[in-house]
DNA sequence: ACTGGCACTCCGCAGGGCAGAGTGCCAGCC
DNA sequence: GGCTGGCACTCTGCCCTGCGGAGTGCCAGT
């Protein structure tokens, strides 16, 4: 009905004048910013009706409305249109990350921008190990009973373990080692990887058949085990920006909570690249992120989703802005580690 | 004298009670808490010379004093009495730093270590790639025109770079570089390691000559150029411990300070294994850090400082505490550095 | 040279009054 | 039936004031 549809109007406008203004918006001041074609009074009663169904509340009385959680999420799914991104922003995308020489280049360039175009705190998160695919196994020897398995994968990534050897190794040893482990690996996908080692090392020739399993296991202990998973933060200069009341009490939890980063891998680890994904709130699993938001996505090539990024900031947050931006970043991410 | 000798002790005592609680302290209180064997009054008399030399100020009439930048770099110099760590903190720094499994993971547990110990903000420098030597280059064949250079150091940093060629490369002639380039750099300190590249070009196989001045430049470029220094960041949450007043206005410069590394590693970079370097409030050059104190040493194996490490916190800071704890946890990298 | 006493200053905090913003409700109007 | 203008009410935020407390500086005395 008409009534219903003005209502979300106001919600709409709500949600909007408090996130620029970060004042609690009355019923005056939103007849005079919005055209919604009505009286403050009328207002005033759309938003009794909204309050009693929990999408806003006061601070106090005689305070503004202020959109709960519930009211974001209301706007973020049905309220909000897709905010295309500036052809300045397209082009300080492209101008920032071009010229990243490496992955770890690619990365930290990422969550500056991302924290830059947002004004939050923005995380992206390493190519999770088990779904790469092996580029390259290179074994070098460190010493007669020391081997330093290095693993350089598809997305660039590269990991490194000691490997303590029983017996001896001799120079040859390693040559065919290394002959062997890369034929039977290069190509393959971590997470199957971990499954052949065990063929592998019956199929081995004797001589190398213990050397084939210690290093076997190092590489499953290391490549599936999960922590693993690195992430790069930045921006958190951003939590000081807003008011004070952006967050109960202060931004402690949350930077406790950054640097646990177990508990933010949680959060973006688990997204596709094609939705977006936003948490509101006490939608947070995680004690500290109550009273933040969450946009994050997947970023890969094709659809492959080879790790999250996103940012954080308090719920009072531009989502249709972030959720552009994040979606923007990830594009350009899975473009460039496709290339490389 | 003996006037002089009290009027240190004092200064002493103001600097240890004012850091413990956050309180500028009075003559009162002073007595109360140490044995000075004066009374109240002689005190107030010392104070009001400390305060015309420079050494402490109040924050208006009729509060307690509080140390001055000079007072705390005084007390750092001349009276604060080196601070042996607890054998619980000892078995801690060896607990947690033993079962790193490479250099990455080395550096961050320092990092949430040195957090912890000293409640501060932790910075760790990865090890200088101009000072650390070559373990082994390897090079992998992504495509007809591309290569990939991994670069493997002694203390275990990997770095790559993807190398486009002008000219179509054949596995042979990958296989002849590898061995080329290994014979020649293994074991070279990076830094030297530049200046023989044009050596290798000259007496490269003709077939080989461009190919070796192409990666040789793009090794040359990777590892020598300044910027390819990192910096892993922890404990930020710490920030938000003490009072507001700890820092002036926000913590948001210094936040910003620490994303922007270079800032920070200009000041914990150009430090050497065998002293610990403390720079206090304004003595920092750079503005953001003004306000804060910054304690830093070198670490490294034996007497070749590989990089540099610290914590950076309000100036109020426990010195004794954190130089102990930054030395303490300095060696132990350093030790684990040269055993991988 | 140190000490006790004393007057003085200034912060921090609680209480009271006041303006402003915003609401809820009611009676009237289309 | 829904919208509107008007009105009384409530609550915060702010300023001002007054007061206790902490700490100082100075002076005279030992």
């Amino acid at each position: 009905m008409a009534h219903d549809d003005r209502r979300l109007q106001v919600l709409r406008a709500i949600v909007q004048d408090y996130v620029s203004t970060n004042d609690p918006v009355g019923s005056k001041a939103l007849a005079a910013r919005h055209d919604l074609g009505v009286s403050p009074a009328t207002i005033r009663n759309d938003m009794a009706v909204l309050e009693e169904e929990g999408y806003i509340t006061q601070p106090h009385t005689s305070a503004g409305r202020v959109p709960t959680d519930k009211g974001y999420r209301f706007f973020v799914d049905r309220l909000s249109a897709v905010k295309p991104l500036s052809v300045a922003e397209r082009r300080a995308i492209e101008k920032f990350l071009d010229g990243a020489v490496d992955l770890h280049d690619v990365l930290g360039r990422s969550v500056r921008l991302l924290a830059q175009l947002t004004r939050q705190v923005a995380v992206v998160q390493y190519p999770t190990l088990s779904r790469s695919a092996v580029r390259h196994l290179e074994l070098v020897h460190l010493g007669p009973h020391r081997l330093l398995v290095v693993l350089i994968t598809d997305t660039g990534r590269v990991e490194q373990r000691v490997v303590e050897c029983p017996a001896e190794v001799g120079a040859e040893a390693v040559a065919e080692l290394r002959t062997l482990l890369n034929s039977a690996f290069v190509g393959a996908k971590l997470a199957e990887a971990s499954s052949t080692v065990p063929d592998l090392v019956e199929n081995a020739p004797p001589h190398l058949r213990a050397l084939v399993a210690t290093v076997g296991a190092t590489l499953v202990e290391t490549l599936v085990e999960p922590g693993e998973d690195r992430l790069v933060v930045g921006g958190t200069a951003n939590l000081t920006r807003g008011s004070a009341l952006d967050f109960p009490g202060t931004v402690r939890p949350l930077l406790e909570a950054l640097e646990e980063q177990v508990i933010v891998l949680r959060l973006i680890g688990e997204v596709d690249p094609s939705t977006v994904f936003v948490s509101i709130g006490e939608e947070n699993a995680h004690e500290a992120l109550t009273g933040a938001s969450v946009v994050s996505v997947g970023y890969g090539s094709g659809d492959r989703a080879l790790g999250g990024l996103g940012v954080v900031g308090p719920t009072r947050m531009d989502y249709a802005g972030n959720m552009a931006a994040v979606r923007a970043v990830a594009r350009y991410v899975g473009q460039l580690l496709a290339e490389s």
